[in-house]
DNA sequence: CACGCCCTCACTATTTCTGGGGAGTTTAAA
DNA sequence: TTTAAACTCCCCAGAAATAGTGAGGGCGTG
């Protein structure tokens, strides 16, 4: 039986959201790293995260807002593939403390994270830490990179079937002359040259885009489109 | 060595975006199945293709803006993991006809689509489609898929390292204070809201959503808005 | 066949947004 | 240290969006 093999097992049985929590545990000892960590971002701000990082540290990472700092976020919300943190940009200076900080709380002197996006906006990070030599973290990455980006595929499959709830329980059905409208104003067309690209009176327009906009339980069309375009119903 | 292996040493060789399209012909012919194909939409609205479905059938797909209709591409859209075309809902009469043409351009009555997300908003899928029965069709999925999520997953590494201008030209920075006055009217709120809840003036508000829109060269505020999170750059 | 939903058009008044200007301070990078 | 960028504030006129209401024809489901 493969280590592959052992962690998908792990993760299938997870019932519930906070199983995750113990498979982090259990992903952590079984690598032999010092931390096991997921978190993610959805497209209307909400956040979870589960792993073995200290309560001192994740306290004080959302108390300081190093969401906005952290250059592993930042780096790896503009990058697909995954990333040793030695490859990142540690060159600001409020990076360089960052890092000091972390490794004063334990997170360890090596990392490597996998960004993992799904629909709706969705953004997770699925991240190893561990303390050891430069050399040692390469092969141990290179040796199961493989694997670990398909841990990280099967972990946010599940978070995301246990959020099922929260992401598709308010998605609107627009017709198709709404959907058309909403896709003209977000590629910046006007009202007015919306309304001539679909062949109709800017009054008609109108009267698709309110429709959208209380469908989608929305301000106003900026709103709307935005909320359409998160939910995945138009593509500019 | 094993099948993964080999598929990733032809991806791995590819120095050029057409020789994807080569990658995608020997995929077809190792798997023994009727097509490979491969293609994204980014956040503009770019599009780029690659694989062996028929000229006639792809020229058509275009011509009736069939991306609109396709029940993979909308269900995909909204699904994280790989998905069996016979689970995709096929139920309005739209898309039994789209259904029925695609068979017509011998696409295969079997599908298999990954969905791939990339930053800024990429949206890729690979797919394979074939003609066998449900239960043939089942068990290839069953013995491939993670193989087939690799190889997906690094052809879309290849796929955006090659456009990698095309993505990153076109993704200014925005400022911490434009970011949070694009993400408060993402979430519906009007500037003086928005101003309110940034503390500062509405005027100051105006200022940072002009330059928003210029960097992200869009029409309107509405235009902003939507790019920037087709970019990635805001989370509502 | 009725019912609901979609498509189309119209009017009015009020509120909000846009697109030009200019100008000073603070912060961070080179 | 210098320089660029970010942050903050202000004015004005014209364009666009919003919130109501109303009304008629078409199409598909039950």
């Amino acid at each position: 039986m493969t280590k592959l093999e052992d962690m998908q097992d792990l993760l299938t049985q997870a019932t519930a959201l906070e199983e995750l929590q113990r498979v982090t545990e259990n992903l952590r000892d079984y690598y032999g790293v010092n931390h096991v960590v997921y978190h993610w971002v959805n497209s209307v701000g909400e956040r979870f995260g589960c792993g073995t990082y200290t309560t001192e540290w994740v306290d004080r990472y959302v108390e300081k807002d190093y969401l906005h700092i952290d250059p592993v976020i930042i780096g790896c919300f503009q990058r697909f593939d995954p990333v040793n943190w030695k490859q990142l940009d540690w060159s600001s200076k409020a990076a360089r403390s960052f890092l000091k900080e972390a490794s004063d709380y334990g997170v360890g002197s090596q990392g490597f994270t996998i960004p993992v996006r799904g629909p709706n906006g969705q953004f997770a990070l699925f991240t190893m830490t561990n303390t050891c030599s430069d050399e040692e973290w390469a092969e141990f990455i290179e040796t199961n990179q493989r694997d670990l980006l398909l841990v990280a595929h099967t972990f946010n499959k599940k978070a995301l079937a246990f959020e099922e709830g929260v992401f598709n329980a308010s998605t609107p059905q627009l017709s198709p002359r709404e959907l058309s409208a909403m896709t003209l104003l977000a590629k910046g067309r006007s009202r007015a040259q919306a309304a001539d690209e679909m062949s109709i009176s800017e009054h008609t327009l109108r009267v698709y885009i309110e429709a959208a906009r209380h469908k989608l339980g929305a301000m106003n069309t900026t709103h709307a489109v935005a909320r359409a375009l998160a939910m995945g119903l138009i593509v500019m």
